[in-house]
DNA sequence: GCGTGATTACTCGGATACAAGATGTCCGAGTTTGAGCGG
DNA sequence: CCGCTCAAACTCGGACATCTTGTATCCGAGTAATCACGC
């Protein structure tokens, strides 16, 4: 039970996206080289926030990724869903009560942390989060 | 980022420990089979829980499992700690920063899991739980 | 009846096998921009 | 100056390769209770 690497590529990445100036494409390339990471798994995981309409891609020259919604609105949760998926950390019940005990307990653990991940916004940990004062 | 199905099995373990008659022994065997697991993969789930000092092994005859600590005290953190380790869910960060803003968010979000878990005890979902009335 | 040894029913720990998922690489295909070139 | 072509700079997606971890099994060793047997 840990969170992937690609979780932790995928929340710099987008915090680094935030702040960027709004609608400019940025390569990924560039954002590879900002971490040190691998460019062509860097693009896996940003495919699946594309599909998790997180981003956009451009294609072509002077390509690259872009917010696709407002910079204020993304949560850690949303991207955090986006590369972990939506399903539960706890799976599955040994006694077979489909009201098990100990995983209502375990959903609920869950979602306390959830809670505090969706209202977390991504622009709280970014340098643009002075603008909000 | 799951739990293992081994906090799956020692959670349930714990739960039926809880209810069982105090200070007597549970054989791996009996627990297995009322679970539908391998009892030899459940003993080792059990040794981490004998090292996490939860629970106390007899053996030979008659051996097995018993809890080792008051019944009301033992928390559901502990059970997940003793199995999957207590270092954070979240690890390293890419910038080499040392305050990571974003690593600071993520033990956060763990932190309000954990504390939910913390004082979650595992006679709250035992059948002897009314006896708390 | 009583000690002594054998048997039985357990746990313990290491070694090993297997499967699945995370991580990372490679390459071909498609797409857009922009430069170069000819009319 | 305009339009065409071509190259460059990108992303996209699938197919692999590798590594780690979770899951599970097997077996020999140790340990404690109980039973059997002989005195």
């Amino acid at each position: 039970m840990k969170f992937s690497k690609a979780t932790n590529y995928a929340l710099h990445t987008m915090v680094y996206l935030v702040q960027q100036e709004a609608n400019k494409s940025i390569g990924v390339q560039q954002i590879a080289e900002t971490f040190s990471v691998s460019p062509t798994y860097l693009s896996k995981i940003l495919t699946k926030l594309v599909k998790a309409g997180i981003i956009e891609s451009a294609s072509g020259a002077n390509g690259g990724y872009r917010l696709r919604r407002k910079r204020e609105e993304i949560s850690f949760l949303e991207v955090i869903h986006a590369i972990e998926g939506v399903n539960s950390l706890f799976t599955g019940c040994l006694n077979n009560n489909d009201q098990c005990a100990i995983q209502r307990v375990m959903f609920e653990a869950e979602g306390q942390m959830e809670h505090y991940l969706k209202e977390k916004k991504l622009i709280d940990v970014s340098v643009h989060s002075e603008m909000k004062i």
